[in-house]
DNA sequence: TTTGTATATTGCAATATTACGATAAATATT
DNA sequence: AATATTTATCGTAATATTGCAATATACAAA
């Protein structure tokens, strides 16, 4: 195994996860909260802000714009990314969703 | 490897990973939207409700519990299982944070 | 006390993820 | 053209995750 059942779960389900996955690694929010505290979009020198080997780093800019998380234009020699907007957004909404819903339940634990 | 280098990260960007690692699962999603829209807590039955063998769910179960995602408290035979407000407030406001930072960006991609 | 029911733990096989050296590809500079 | 710079890909080693059968634990009911 290893494997995750996949198809015993619906669509949405499996796309969430798979979202949420595509963030949840300490590299890739590192790489998110610098995105997000730079000004504008930054181009280039993303490797030289993570204490990681360049590959290393490629590889998980690759997760996060396969993910729809970040967004990458090719400038030149280098590549400008920023964050995807929409993407961040659908996640907010997603536990805003589910705090509304569960705020109005009966608690009793 | 497979081995994350937490210790090259910072502590809140490791528990920010850690907290979205726990739900970036189908089943831990499928568990915590049934838990989402459920009138109340549901005291056991939950195994009975996912396409997948009871030490698997007791295993997720764990994970989002000891995330503190849900809570569960000893319901005589069974165990009573809610969501845990705070933590998905939590995660709510992490991503509105970021909406809200890049929404006065300058784009350029 | 015996039996049944609900949940947890253990152990293991299979697959997935992480990290990086080596190397490739693509453009920029000289 | 030759060299430098930037990013991507490949291959691979090491660890992590997933899923479940078997079994344990804990309480309830008979």
């Amino acid at each position: 195994m290893g494997t995750t059942k996949s198809d015993l779960f619906n669509k949405k389900q499996n796309e969430t996860a798979s979202l949420l996955k595509a963030i949840a690694h300490p590299a890739r929010i590192a790489i998110v909260e610098y995105l997000m505290n730079v000004e504008s979009c930054i181009c280039g020198d993303i490797v030289n802000k993570l204490p990681l080997a360049q590959p290393t780093v490629s590889q998980h800019l690759k997760e996060l714009k396969s993910a729809g998380i970040i967004q990458g234009s090719i400038e030149g020699n280098t590549i400008c990314y920023c964050l995807n907007e929409k993407t961040i957004q659908k996640l907010k909404v997603y536990f805003e969703t589910i705090e509304n819903k569960i705020s109005k339940q009966n608690k009793c634990c």
